[in-house]
DNA sequence: CCTGCAATCTTGACACTGTCAAGCAACATT
DNA sequence: AATGTTGCTTGACAGTGTCAAGATTGCAGG
């Protein structure tokens, strides 16, 4: 059954309304976004994706998770051709900072404090309430840790002590993508600040 | 003499705004930072600001300046004690986290991608014209990059390795500071991880 | 002291936003 | 066919950035 001409009842208007809101922020990134714009692209009224979503946050946040499942996808098929446990975490930890590059609006969206509005929530308390502990980040995460585990130095490592190298080389690539995206790497290409890092941390 | 209490003329307007717009980033993030609130707040009409700040934008960029200025009196301050090279190294990379932690919003506005409010502009085409390319933060990346040529291991660097190593060792420190301002790592004290990456980069 | 000027601030207005209450339209069920 | 339920629309409100036009002040020159 094709999508009905009635103006009322379109089937799956919440999927719309998704696909239409990650265009606009890819194509011109979150600040841009607004749910009247969004209703007339979904061909749709003003307030029609209040029925969706309880509110603008909750679409940002809706709209962060399927960046991170992205993510968690582009990491896994950069991994997949690779045995050697060096390589693989260097293939990913690349896809990592190539998809903020070739996604840089949603990429500053999923870790951007965490949603633009929220950056006026009193900060200190409770913050972790509005991170994005998606399964899809959780996931992420966790296939890295694993695959820290089975880099050479990582051997004999507790828990904790393995969870701080993760983390470790988390951050580094991080700080990689972020300056990346905002071009504030100086003279420098993304590319070699990330493989000299890599040497470092997991060479 | 004193401020003038006549509702025109107040003397050093620019200031005051600017001062009035600094506390309502720290304590509600840039997000909050309205310019008619901000008229409310230094008594004086909603479009006072325009005279002083071509928009809001412009007004943001004053005070990622400003934050980029702090960034480098406290990065410089806590050097200032040491003599050894890699102490006072690890010194300065441990202020700039501690900044971050200490003024997550200032920092967050400071780097975010460049303003909030730039993130709808076109990307990708002559992004750098928005970068912060002020003074101050250019000042703070050449003390680093000072900073790590007196690093052992960068005898002997070309300029173009060194400017290399300073942005690997920035990008990672950077990242730290970043993930942990939104409360993004995962178990782990930044303090911690900071530690581990100052270790295997200048150690 | 008075007059004109320039700098400074205010008011009014416009288009836009997020949000919600109330209502309207279409389908499903009996 | 009457009913209820779900899905969408309209109207409205407060708030925003921004600008044009006007009001207010202090200062320079007479």
């Amino acid at each position: 059954m094709a999508a009905t001409k009635s103006s009322y009842h379109h089937a799956n208007l919440e999927q719309q309304l998704l696909d239409a809101a990650a265009d606009i922020i890819v194509s011109q990134g979150a600040a841009a976004l607004s749910l009247r714009a969004l209703g007339d692209r979904a061909g749709v009224s003003r307030s029609a994706p209040y029925h969706y979503f309880a509110d603008k946050d909750a679409l940002l946040h809706r709209l962060g998770e399927r960046g991170f499942t992205m993510l968690a996808q582009a990491t896994e098929a950069a991994e997949a051709g690779h045995a050697d446990p060096v390589a693989r975490g260097r293939a990913g930890l690349r896809a990592y900072v190539r998809f903020a590059q070739e996604n840089p609006q949603l990429f500053r969206l999923m870790f951007a404090g965490v949603l633009p509005r929220r950056l006026s929530l009193p900060l200190g308390q409770d913050r972790s309430a509005y991170n994005f502990s998606s399964q899809a980040a959780a996931k992420t995460f966790a296939r890295m840790q694993a695959g820290v585990a089975t880099l050479p130095g990582s051997a004999g490592l507790d828990d904790k002590a393995l969870m701080l190298r993760t983390n470790a080389i988390w951050a580094a690539v991080h700080g990689v993508a972020i300056l990346a995206i905002d071009e504030n790497l100086k003279l420098v290409a993304p590319g070699t600040v990330l493989e000299l890092l890599l040497d470092r941390l997991i060479g």
